[in-house]
DNA sequence: CGCGTCGTTGATCCGGGTCAACGGTTGTGG
DNA sequence: CCACAACCGTTGACCCGGATCAACGACGCG
């Protein structure tokens, strides 16, 4: 049985702007049901047109590139609360693929009544406007990490990022968090080799930085993982939930 | 003296969606103005809040972020016809800077009006968003060049992208167009050295792939420099002009 | 029990970075 | 009118971070 917008665990979270009664009341007659999947189920494929968005209630994925010659880019991670399928609702097409690295739980909503949605409701159009200049802010980011930085600061800098939006979600207990990704994806988010991930991932748990094993990552000291990374330990941007 | 929105010359190029009589007239009334600067002028300071929004209708800039320990990632070209500064109207904040790289002239809007032009204009607003969603799918793209591609292969994309958005502009006549960039900006863009960009360029030219000498981009097969670079010759995704 | 997936580690190689020097052009001031 | 500096493109020599190749162990599953 689906959750009741109303009751959603996500909105009390730190990393989201406030959303006001109505805005919820909106949302519910928006979300037209639930999905549930596991693992290694895809989502959303490149270069489709699906009839569906999601915002991941529960649950990781990967959004995902492949180039011609068979390698793969990873863009971004997803994490709950996050919106998925904007692109296919506006330019009918998406640019990447997404695919769940663990269970997860998804609220969907129509594709066919986005332009409709826009036209009632526009302070929620401006939060999904919102949501996309999030996404490109931190694509940008993730672009002068993989051309500028070296594998060091890179990891630190990718690992920093994953752990903070965690934390700003509630999934930090005791300074760890659940991560279902594996080495391979975090080497394709960065630009590098699977076996020159896992050596320096090595040197940074030899550091006593960052402990991520069995699934489970650790950071004892984000601020000398942020001085390691090469950035102010900036925060993920607030921004709202769909 | 101010061009009208209704004699615009971008809006009749092949890479904008049409608008109507009305949206022509929306765009009017939102416009405040027009500025022209020299090269190297800064229209946008990253981290900052600008109280204006552009479009660029001359000219082209580049937008880039720079690292805590100096270096620079230019994270995208910005040539006639594309919107700037939307980041600050909805984050409060640029996540990267821009400058131009030869004269330019801007349409000016008023950030402070973006919000309430939302509400009244949906669907110039879903617009937007549409934008927001282009450049989301630019940046994919290139991180996926800087993190997949070989140097070859990233300069060729690069060059190629440069000169599919010039054709649908206008800009290409007789397989040529003016490029006012350096060879560092390209090199910034691509995460590699200028030196090896310089190299890497001379190879391009030594195959009769792509002449850019003089301030002027030649290319004569697409096709052949699409092969080189990995991609299928897609298209530049056509957009809305605001 | 056998097979596929993922993490780990060592040996070797190479694409591209860094350093250095030079030429052409433009602009500026004496 | 010329000296000089600043900027940009170009080229050669050398080196290193990270890619590639290869092999093995641990684990979960049918």
């Amino acid at each position: 049985m689906a959750t009741l917008c109303e009751n959603c665990p996500l909105r009390k979270q730190p990393l989201f702007v406030g959303m006001s009664e109505s805005d919820v009341q909106t949302m519910q007659k928006f979300k037209v049901g639930e999905l549930s999947v596991d693992p290694g189920t895809p989502l959303l494929i490149e270069g489709s047109n699906s009839p569906q968005l999601f915002t991941a209630l529960r649950g990781m994925a990967i959004r995902y590139k492949t180039t011609a010659d068979g390698r793969r880019q990873v863009v971004n991670f997803v994490f709950p609360g996050d919106f998925i399928g904007l692109q296919s609702g506006l330019m009918n097409e998406m640019s990447h693929s997404v695919e769940a690295r663990s269970k997860m739980t998804l609220c969907v909503f129509n594709r066919s009544e986005l332009f409709s949605f826009f036209k009632s409701h526009p302070e929620r159009a401006f939060d999904i406007t919102w949501l996309a200049a999030v996404e490109e802010h931190f694509l940008g980011e993730a672009l002068t990490t993989v051309g500028q930085r070296t594998a060091k600061q890179s990891l630190a800098w990718a690992l920093l990022r994953i752990f903070e939006r965690g934390r700003m979600i509630g999934l930090v207990r005791n300074r760890a968090m659940d991560l279902p990704f594996r080495q391979q994806d975090i080497a394709d988010a960065l630009g590098l080799s699977l076996v020159h991930t896992n050596k320096t991932l090595g040197h940074l748990r030899e550091s006593q930085l960052v402990n991520w094993s069995d699934g489970q990552l650790t950071i004892n000291d984000t601020e000398k993982l942020a001085a390691v990374a090469g950035v102010e330990t900036d925060l993920v941007p607030r921004r709202p939930l769909m």
